[in-house]
DNA sequence: CAGGACCTGTAAAAAAAATTTCAGAATTAA
DNA sequence: TTAATTCTGAAATTTTTTTTACAGGTCCTG
């Protein structure tokens, strides 16, 4: 950007909100804090305001109190009512308080790299892990072949073909995950169970054709290794989720996903992976999507059948 | 419905002013540059003005118009003046033209298109994706409270406390990799079995100052209300992990973790969930990293000894 | 130095924003 | 279930903002 930011700053947040702390001290909070610490004594509305305000925060905050309402989805009593609980005279002054604070915001370079690390997450252990995050999925958005992609999702979608789930030690979960949501997109969806002495027996169901998802990040297993071996041998085709690395199962895998993994902890995070199988079911719904709607109001309906899941909202 | 999307309307970049150049190609200027381009054609008050906008861009021009002359020491009519000068209908044209590129500017750099939408994936679901999981991260971590987050990994650090883990019908997968992981860095972790029937037995169990991890989204499961207020009875603290909407098992715990679930998908992304998750269980093994390193080196040679898993790499 | 063109601010009018009131709706407690 | 309480938005009201009209100014030009 090309303007120039100010060297004097006559205009001082105007009605920076201050509040005295029990030392005596002057705290000054960020409407985002005010809204968080009392969202808990907020109404309905109230939460459906802050939380727009903050999925927008904090331009939304700047609009009329007219478009913040609409925005919300609520009233403009409903705003003003709001300002107050978080201890605000009124409107006008929770904006101008939002005002100062972007003020000081937008002056610190720290805005420009990173906008949750100006919260008061800085340097958090949070901020580091969600920068990781952020950057494996780029990176790992950056090595994924659209191709492969699109591929698999036509190949999961394909109901001629059975489709079987397995995970490791650490990926089970995320196999788990996955096959929840097939089970419901479409039909002849197998979870391999996570005891590897029974292994042979799901083999033994697998057709040619059919489909292997397999999920392995390091340390790897040698029992997915020998799974996947068994399933490409009976023209199966595999497809693997793992590492940056690469599982050695991946020399029998027809498509593979390489996801990054490495974060600030002892342990490998998996939430990119599951980033990717979400992705995949996506486009996998979207591709069966007639036979998933009629599937998922049949669900709907078993589920009030059985009162199973009481509804709430 | 537990896969509905909820409508959200993405905040339009109200009134950012365009411009259709000779080529008949849409130009967008920013206040800035029309400012300083039409600065010769201004006259001396208009001049002054915008020398004070410029002086304090853009924050000054976000205040309301009486202000704004105030500050420049010109009158209201002059402000109006100079705003059709330069190209809007009035004052409130161009202080959303303002909001407009003050939003684009503080729009989390990395989270933005060029980063991968630069590769091949431009528009493809996974962009989209990955841009709507991004955000989510991005707006989860503005409302997650570092205190709650410090509170909950020290409570999970205590060794005098059992932790007991539960999820529900699609959040099962997020309380598995939960505990798979926590079972490594501390005895006394309990998985709580997906058969709420079996629940009162595990109840049986809970000891008061025990903590009882939940994970719950919607659509919200009314066994996991049952567990927690029992859980609660029994002075056994709640730890949840829900939605941005808040499962009504939110009143029964002490610690809440409201993650933004919503992608373009029928359903919901736990992707957020389990992001907090792996970071609060690195929070927890760096508390405890003494008791964890030996458990996990122990738990290294039980698998050399059992060959259970085979080295590679 | 008169006349005209153009600036500029005051003040009034118009429009919009913000607040308050209040009755119906929703929720909770009994 | 019913009663009590709380919440919520429509509408009216008040306040503020924004625009318009217009009456001096200023400054140039002839």
């Amino acid at each position: 950007m090309d303007y120039i930011l100010s060297k004097n700053t006559p205009r001082t947040g105007a009605g920076k909100s201050r509040e005295v702390g029990p030392m005596g001290i002057v705290e000054q909070k960020t409407v985002a804090e005010r809204a968080r610490q009392a969202f808990d004594a907020l109404t309905r509305a109230e939460r459906q305001l802050a939380n727009a305000l903050l999925d927008n925060y904090p331009m939304l905050g700047l609009e009329s109190i007219t478009a913040v309402a609409e925005s919300a989805g609520v009233s403009t009593p409903t705003v003003v009512r709001m300002a107050k609980k978080l201890g605000f005279g009124g409107f006008p002054e929770m904006q101008a308080s939002l005002r100062a604070e972007l003020q000081a915001t937008i002056s610190s370079p720290i805005a420009k790299h990173d906008q949750w690390a100006a919260s008061a997450l800085e340097g958090h252990l949070l901020s580091r892990f969600a920068d990781a995050v952020t950057e494996n999925i780029r990176q790992t958005l950056h090595q994924i072949d659209k191709t492969t992609f699109d591929a698999v999702a036509d190949l999961l979608s394909d109901p001629e073909r059975n489709v079987h789930v397995v995970g490791g030690r650490i990926t089970r979960s995320m196999a788990d995950h996955f096959f929840t949501h097939m089970q419901v997109i479409r039909p002849g969806v197998t979870q391999i169970a996570s005891n590897s002495n029974s292994w042979p027996h799901y083999v033994l169901n697998m057709r040619a054709g059919d489909v292997l998802v397999a999920f392995d990040i390091r340390r790897y297993e040698h029992d997915i290794l020998r799974l996947t071996e068994m399933a490409r041998a009976r023209d199966v085709t595999v497809v693997l989720f793992t590492d940056q690395w690469g599982s050695p199962a991946a020399r029998h895998a027809a498509h593979r996903f390489h996801a990054r993994i490495e974060v600030p902890s002892a342990w490998d995070s998996t939430t990119v992976i599951l980033f990717i199988s979400e992705a995949l079911i996506a486009a996998i719904e979207t591709r069966t999507w007639e036979t998933t709607r009629a599937r998922m109001n049949e669900l709907e309906e078993l589920f009030d059948k059985t009162r199973l899941f009481r509804k709430f909202v």
